[in-house]
Formats: C-alpha cells, sequence, structure tokens
DNA sequence: GTCTTTACAACTTACGAAAATTGTAACTTG
DNA sequence: CAAGTTACAATTTTCGTAAGTTGTAAAGAC
C-alpha cells in the first residue's frame, strides 16, 4: 500500500480528475505536473512512477472524456431503431457530443483538439472503435456488403468533415440543424452508393 | 500616375509578391507590413491606401495562391475524359497540390491554413467556386440529377477530410496513395448513391 | 522492496521595459 | 487632386532575466 493511502489506480484516477478540472478552470496551456501533484498532497515526481511524462498525463485526460462519450452513443447505438437509424444517430449524436463539449468546455475540447493534431494514440484507438461500430451497423443496414470494413473506412472519411474536432470548430457559426441536415444527406447517399456497389 | 512609378493594381500585385516571399522566408508569423513597404521602397502608411489593413494584405497573398491553384485544376477539369474521372481529377489533384504545398511552402501554407481557420471570405469564395466546378461535373456524370448544387454540397462535405487544409496537414504522413485510394472510393460511392437517389 | 521525497540540470514560461508595429490623420509633393 | 510622407497613439512584439517546470537520479521512509 503506497504511502498516499491510494492504489496506483486510484492515484492515476484523481489525478486525471485533478488534471480535467484544473484544464477546464484555468486552461489548456496552464496545466502544470506540479500544481496536480501539489492538490494530490504528493510531489510533482511522485507522479512520474504513474505517467511517463506530461504529455501521458494529457492523453489520460483525454482518454477519460473519450471513454465517457464512448459510453454515451454506445446507449444511442444499441437503441431501438433500423441499422440506417442508428447509424445516423452514431454520427448526429457524435457531432452533438462535440459541439456541446467545445462550447462548454472549451478547455478540455481543445486538449481533445492537441492529442488529434498530434496523432496521439489514445484519439487513433477511439477512431478505430469508432469504425468498428459503423462496420457493424453497415453490416445489418447493407446485406450482403463484401468487406463492411472496408465500407466503415468510406463512411467514417465521408463523415470527418462534420465529425472532425477541429471542422467541429469551424462550423460552430453555422446552425446546428444545418449541419445535422446535411450529414444526413451524405450519410444516407454512402449508404445508398454502398447498396450500390456491393 | 503615382510617384512611385507604378499604377495602383501594380504595386498592390509588387507588395503581394514581396509579402508572399518573405513568409516563405522568415514565417508566416514574421510578416511585417513595415518591411514590405520599405522592400517596395515606400512607407508603411502608402501601403494602406492598397489595403486596408495587414489582414486584407494576407488575404491578398493567400487569393493569389489560391487564384494559381484554381487556374491550374481548371485545365484539369476541362481536360479529356468522363464526366466522372474529370470529377475525381478535380478531388485527386485538389489534394496533391495541397500536400505538395504543405511540404514545399510550409510557411506559405500555414497562411491558407489561418485565412481558412478565421473563415476569411477569400477562402470562402474559393470553396464556392469549387462547389460550382464540382456541380457542372455532376450534372454530366449523374443525368436527370435534381438538385446538382445541392448534390455538389453533399459531394464537397464527403470530401473534407481529405481536403481540408487542417486535414491535409494531418494526413501527410499517410502515404499519398492510400489517402487517393480512399479518396476515389468514397467519390464513386457518393456518385453511385446521388444516382440511386435521384 | 515499493513508493515516495529531495536535489538538480536543462528547458520553458513569466514579466517588465524597450522597441517595433499597426492604423490613422495631418501635411507634403508633383 | 491623388498619392505619398511624417508624426503619433495605441497596441503588439522583442528581449533579457528571473522564476517556474519537467524529467531524472539518488536518497529516504515505511
Amino acid at each position: 500500500m503506497p504511502r498516499t493511502g491510494l492504489a496506483p489506480e486510484e492515484l492515476k484516477q484523481r489525478a486525471v480528475e485533478v488534471a480535467s478540472a484544473r484544464i477546464k478552470a484555468a486552461g489548456y496551456a496552464k496545466l502544470r505536473v506540479t500544481d496536480v501533484a501539489a492538490e494530490l498532497g504528493v510531489s510533482h515526481a511522485a507522479l512520474y512512477g504513474h505517467f511517463s511524462g506530461k504529455a501521458d498525463l494529457l492523453d489520460a485526460v483525454v482518454g477519460h472524456w473519450l471513454d465517457i462519450a464512448r459510453d454515451t452513443l454506445l446507449v444511442t447505438v444499441s437503441g431501438p431503431g433500423r441499422p440506417e437509424e442508428r447509424l445516423e444517430t452514431l454520427m448526429i449524436e457524435r457531432v452533438r457530443l462535440k459541439r456541446a463539449a467545445a462550447v462548454r468546455d472549451p478547455e478540455l475540447y481543445e486538449a481533445y483538439c492537441q492529442a488529434t493534431d498530434r496523432l496521439r494514440d489514445v484519439v487513433q484507438c477511439h477512431k478505430l472503435v469508432w469504425r468498428d461500430q459503423i462496420a457493424r451497423l453497415l453490416a445489418e443496414a447493407v446485406p450482403d456488403l463484401n468487406d463492411p470494413a472496408k465500407a466503415a473506412l468510406l463512411v467514417q472519411s465521408s463523415m470527418y468533415g462534420f465529425t472532425h474536432p477541429r471542422l467541429v470548430l469551424e462550423n460552430l457559426d453555422t446552425p446546428g440543424d444545418e449541419i445535422e441536415s446535411r450529414l444526413r444527406a451524405v450519410l444516407h447517399t454512402m449508404i445508398v452508393g454502398l447498396r450500390g456497389t456491393r
């Protein structure tokens, strides 16, 4: 049992919570490992036994947020409705979630954007999970699909204009209805196209 | 005839050329109106008679680059081949052009990215021209298309994952062949989808 | 032995003062 | 009169220096 009284996983979780709160309150650029440590009552060096560096702590913060988002979307995907509807909901909810996050927690959202810009594994892994969800829903929505994984990649790519974190930011001035309407139309066109080329 | 011996349009053009060269050489963030003026042999205040501000000068630099790009693509679009092929070429060349620019002139490319981030008119207008080209080619590739303008907007949106300047940057580590192959597949799927929903 | 602290070097950020830049108005020039 | 310069105020950037941060190794604590 460590001297802090917290198990390693508990300390990591606490560190992520503290870091998240500090980013929200003071800004992404102002996150200091020393501050997080002080708030946890340990020296900053103690945190390096749990995170390989500041970047790793940031990844954990982003990963935590992405996990919550993923769980939210999982509920949506598993809900009732035809496969195409659920696929559409997956995309729409994804955009809504990001738009809301960008407005409510702009600094935490910036952490996410930075992780994306830097092609961090935590974001890349999340993308793969998303693609897997798409593949599963596509396999249902388009019977006899030759290669659901390939199709999912195509659909995902066509969605980046709407869902990429930097583009979500860029589109904040455009009404959500307009974005969603366009997303629906693109998605529908892609699905029809996949049905026509299987 | 102005005291510089240059007509207004000539001076503007010279200023754009000088600014471009300085951005390429010293970086986007280092562009100074005062330096451009000095190199032109005028006071910096004289430039404000031709540009409404530094931002306007930057827009002119980006606009100049976009004009060259547009002319390059115009040749491509007007070339031989079936409409779908030409549409495909329009997209592929667009991505190639940007990838090359990002590698060859990263600072000038950053000027373009900043203009995009800031939703500057010069970039928005360029997007409209591009969409118009798409609409024209789509009208040929998909006979009896109800609304070519709407369809063009959808195709354009599906292409942002590949063509948006920030995403082009993000994709630089991915081989060009892979990007292009995916783009082709998405485009083809969109076209088949449009044919199936007209 | 595990987990932490302390100490430290290399690097980054903060800060204040000075310098430079931007945009504008008044003035000058041809 | 058009087109430029000079002068100026507000703002931004630069720069040197001090303070702070990051990551690591050695030492300490339980």
